[in-house]
DNA sequence: CGGGGCCTTGAGGCAATTCAAATTATGTGG
DNA sequence: CCACATAATTTGAATTGCCTCAAGGCCCCG
């Protein structure tokens, strides 16, 4: 289990893709930050805002989503312990979209110049972080794939497979999503209404079970199944150390 | 213009969005690479690929996709003349997406350990780079929108006021587009037939016209309008130099 | 015990798809 | 430069997945 008072987390992610060396670990661990609370539903960051900190979230949840014109909101990432929000800021100085906690999050708040700093005196920080980044951006050129070209059960059950598998449930525990339908909604351009009957479709048909604390996993082997999921997009590392 | 056998245009992409002296552009100059040539429809790089190379693209255009389990094709970015297809790939050893040329192209390649060393020993295009890595992740992040928030009419106005801008048109010249529908079907998640249909319509309230080498901006106006398009998601800085 | 999220269900409508085929461009070899 | 092959666009008819609108039920929490 992460320290989340820390950016143990956050070295954590790092490892999922990239060998960390302990010094490396160090000088990331040293970096100064602040702790930002946030409530369900609150703002982080604002389109437009300028670029002074660089998010990660300590604990709880949070997502990226665009408002296009016609009053459609677009979720674009969800943001679990351990994942940095918004390492494009390190690049811009406007941020094109809204970050919003999903339910109460802690963020640990990072000067941009602090990380550019880090990044710049020490290769291995540089790529681990780069590395997140590009990830993030696979992951990302999923959902376009998701929202693009499947239907509504296989968008959901290939986001609550990624919302697994990044969750570290590599076989899909039972542990119950923490997403309410809403956000799935948000996340995959359905309506709330129909989201709520392909669920209920799904439960019917063993592929989820209803806790009583949400939805989890019925059948891990056919909801990668019938999501079309297939983790390479994910670039996980074989051996975690 | 810029010269297309050099990477002159690369520096010219890069000066969209930043600022980049004269020494570095001179040291992009330097840069080594081979030109590789695909007739339209070629593969570049296949996903699964070892990422040895970074390209850019000369003269003609590529695409990038990704193919989902039900043999559905997802078009996740559109690239001209300038561009660079894979930046992604000086962080990531396996390629996730499929490149391919959308008609006869030539591309420099560049050996990805020869890019990362200049960025490494010259902070300004290290920047300029990873601005432009930025830029493209925020790209497809309103693709994401576009094609999980908009119906037909908007994604395909949307699109075509991206490549108008993106080619250099600000307000949207008479200069035809050289994508095919099927390209756009490809890139909106529409159909084709669907995609002709609303080209027609279209064109017959006159926001597009027809002329003998394909459609071109009928109203630009009211095709941003129509579109919903805004162009700060493309980070253009305000004055080019 | 009452209010506000969130979930659930029903009925009807429409945007986009599917399937099928005709027409128009584009290109190529004789 | 024409004949033919191939690709790209266009049109029609029928179907459907998802949306819209509307209302009711559940559960947590003050």
């Amino acid at each position: 289990m992460p320290n989340t008072s820390t950016l143990d987390g956050f070295v954590q992610r790092m490892r999922l893709h990239s060998h960390v060396s302990d010094s490396d670990e160090a000088a990331i661990l040293a970096l100064p930050f602040l702790v930002i609370a946030r409530d369900q539903f609150a703002a982080i960051m604002r389109e437009g805002d300028e670029t002074e900190f660089c998010f990660v979230v300590l604990s709880g949840m949070a997502e990226r989503h665009r408002l296009d014109q016609n009053g459609g909101k677009q979720i674009l990432a969800f943001y679990i312990a351990g994942d940095p929000l918004n390492l494009d800021h390190l690049f811009l100085d406007l941020a094109d979209d809204d970050l919003r906690s999903v339910r109460a999050t802690r963020l640990a708040a990072i000067r941009r110049g602090d990380l550019i700093a880090l990044m710049a005196a020490r290769r291995g920080v540089s790529e681990a972080a780069l590395r997140i980044f590009a990830v993030d951006s696979s992951v990302s050129r999923e959902w376009t794939v998701n929202v693009g070209q499947r239907d509504a059960e296989t968008r959901i059950a290939h986001l609550l497979c990624e919302l697994q598998v990044r969750g570290g449930n590599a076989r899909g525990s039972e542990r119950p999503w923490v997403v309410s339908q809403y956000n799935i909604a948000e996340a995959t351009g359905l309506t709330p209404v129909h989201v709520n009957r392909t669920l209920k479709a799904m439960q019917r048909r063993g592929l989820l079970a209803s806790g009583r604390s949400g939805i989890s996993v019925g059948d891990w082997g056919r909801l990668e199944e019938v999501g079309g999921f297939d983790r390479r997009y994910l670039h996980l590392r074989a051996n975690a150390d």
